[in-house]
DNA sequence: CTCCATTTGTTGAAAATTCAACAGAAATAT
DNA sequence: ATATTTCTGTTGAATTTTCAACAAATGGAG
């Protein structure tokens, strides 16, 4: 468990934890630690909303494939921030998307009965652990008005524009990785892989934009 | 304060208060109530990120605008739902929305300081309205979800069946009133209004679906 | 009731997306 | 190193959306 201790600290699950105290407080929970290998399915739409999850290493994406097998990504997740709490805390019978691992990646699982309901030792964590996760959640929010922001618009131009501005507003410089190849670039954006590389061509060549695989960056003209 | 009683205790930020000890609470909390003429606006993108709304009567509408002028419709408030939660919790310095009434409303307001920071009085609800503040989170987290399984389908069609059907599975009868008009049902399911109403007078004429004004009915068609 | 403003439905043309198919590039496995 | 698979960019045709403009229907105000 200790070589996790720099990625649990930066958790936002755990803010204002000592962190001497954390790892009795992961006993307490009754943590898991678990690996999967990279596309492997973390949590399967339908299944139990149990678990909220902490990447440790790797990635994953929160995904929902609908009926005719299309697939729309949610959001991509990286070590130390957590996913399923919606589903946990809403307290819903199952979950609605499907979490894959986009790389080889190790995940911590919390049992969220054991953070919704008082444990037994009645350990003064608790309560800073439901306002750390009130707080991830209202962040979480808001990174969604981010995504609606992003694919309200009419164009894939558009869309993919305002996507690598807000990335690079994010990372604070014109230059950045994205965590997405083509195909799933635009099943976050939710446009056509093909239309989506030919904009990025148009984008490239009007001077507007510099891109190689999944290295971006926005030139001074745009 | 007497006359909100019903809706106030509707509200799911109180749930789990006894009625005789929520008076005391909103004393304790300094909320205020306000009223607003239809189409006003009730809170606008860029004011700090300060209160916790309850709609009271009448309804709003989160929305967004771009910088082109675009509007987009995030969701519809309606009495004893909450809004603007998010943005407080999340101690963000201003708001990305605006929140206009959809209709002559009143909102109760709480100054999310007040909920955040222990009140002096250290009264013991505080920790209750804090789980549930987490709770209310949790499920506005997998309405968005819900909205996005509507907004990423790729055609107006679909996105209207799609929403149409997840409202009648709401309301648990095929036969229901939406909250939008049409322009507003556009902007929701962030298409073309004129587009809109050809996929509607469509479905009508296939006999997928009854429709006048704001009620619809699916039929068995479908 | 009549007038006026708003909402809804309809149309056709222009623009954009989607789709399928393929070729070249890049990555991976043997 | 080579073969195989996956990923990316390109094309053209078909579909769909968007846009602008207008007519019909609806709803309110006076």
């Amino acid at each position: 468990m200790k070589k996790y201790y720099k990625i649990l600290e930066k958790c936002p699950l755990f803010d204002n934890i000592e962190s001497e105290n954390l790892f009795k407080m992961l006993r307490c929970l009754g943590v898991k630690v678990e690996s999967f290998d990279k596309k492997y399915t973390i949590m399967s739409e339908g299944s139990p909303a149990r678990y909220i999850g902490i990447v440790l290493s790797g990635s994953a994406q929160i995904i929902q494939v609908d009926y005719f097998g299309f697939r729309s990504i949610l959001s991509n997740i990286e070590p130390s921030q957590v996913f399923g709490e919606a589903f946990a805390c809403a307290e819903i019978k199952s979950i609605p998307v499907t979490v894959v691992a986009n790389e080889p990646c190790e995940v911590m699982l919390i049992d969220c009965s054991h953070i919704l309901h008082t444990c037994s030792n009645n350990c003064g964590f608790h309560q800073q652990l439901i306002f750390n996760l009130m707080k991830d959640l209202a962040a979480k929010t808001i990174s969604f008005h981010q995504k609606q922001e992003i694919t309200s618009k009419r164009t894939t131009r558009e869309k993919l524009m305002t996507y690598l501005s807000l990335q690079a507003k994010k990372e604070g410089c014109n230059r950045f990785q994205i965590p997405f190849n083509r195909q799933e670039l635009a099943d976050y954006l939710e446009v056509d892989r093909s239309g989506l590389s030919v904009e990025i061509s148009k984008l490239r060549n009007e001077g507007v934009l510099y891109s190689k695989k999944n290295t971006f960056e926005l030139l001074e003209k745009y």
